[in-house]
DNA sequence: GTAACTGCAAAATATTTGCATCCTT
DNA sequence: AAGGATGCAAATATTTTGCAGTTAC
């Protein structure tokens, strides 16, 4: 069941299980993609105060529960992290797909990172791919 | 010379050649990196009103003078565009590096970013690579 | 001269902080 | 009971808008 799935995240991230958390990680399982700020204080707006939503999304960031997707167009997007995200350094390597008709983001999972090589002297820690472009639900 | 060459870019996105859009663009120029709307205010703000840095890089996203870089960390950064950026539609599919010691981002137009393969019913129009590690210069 | 650009003021938004109160453990 | 989490108020910071005056062409 996702509400003993969300208890045991929260447990395993050493923090308290209160109703603003559960209802902030409900919202984004359910959403299965990537939500703004914006979206999240919108889906409580009637439940808890708009700080509770910075500080909550704050907290996630800091226990890897969520990550950052990085956007073209300004906007700062949340998503869950993967199992292996651990606290302080995220494993997340993977393809963050952007909507341009639906702004729908997703994670693709199943495609691998391709390694680049690098100019003499820099050293990679972690690589994002941001690819634009139309998704399967919004294809002609 | 350099003035020369932003006068020559100006007219040819079409804008007329004022004080505000020169000094901006010769910081983009000198900066060699991208800058967030901070970093251009701050250099040019004994001339400039705030409102007008706002708008001039507003105005130079249009013209695809300049084209904002995703990042992981919230902050919006804008660098200048290739010579093909034409209006409307980038072509700055290369990759940015992005120093975690000194901040800086550079656009890294050797490397080219390798192809990918989305799932079925997914179209591709940009792809945007953002490399996180340790610049040559803080290379210890 | 005209259209476009800028500065200033102010409005609208977004984010952060302090503190008293409430809830989880 | 104690520490952490939340709500509220308010301070800051960021971005947008309107309009009058100025500048580029």
């Amino acid at each position: 069941m996702v509400e003993e799935q969300i208890i045991q995240l929260l447990r395993k991230s050493q923090l308290s299980v209160t109703d603003s958390r559960r209802k902030i990680l409900e919202i984004f399982i359910q959403a299965g993609s990537a939500l703004a700020h914006h979206d999240v204080e919108e889906k409580t707006s009637e439940r808890y105060d708009r700080v509770t939503v910075y500080r909550t999304l704050q907290t996630f960031m800091e226990k890897g529960i969520i990550h950052t997707i990085p956007t073209t167009d300004n906007s700062i997007k949340y998503a869950l992290c993967k199992e292996d995200c651990a606290e302080g350094h995220h494993h997340d390597n993977h393809i963050h797909f952007v909507c341009e008709i639906c702004g729908a983001i997703t994670c693709m999972d199943e495609i691998h990172v391709p390694t680049i090589n690098l100019p003499e002297g820099y050293h990679a820690n972690q690589i994002n791919m941001v690819v634009n472009g139309i998704c399967k639900n919004c294809k002609a």
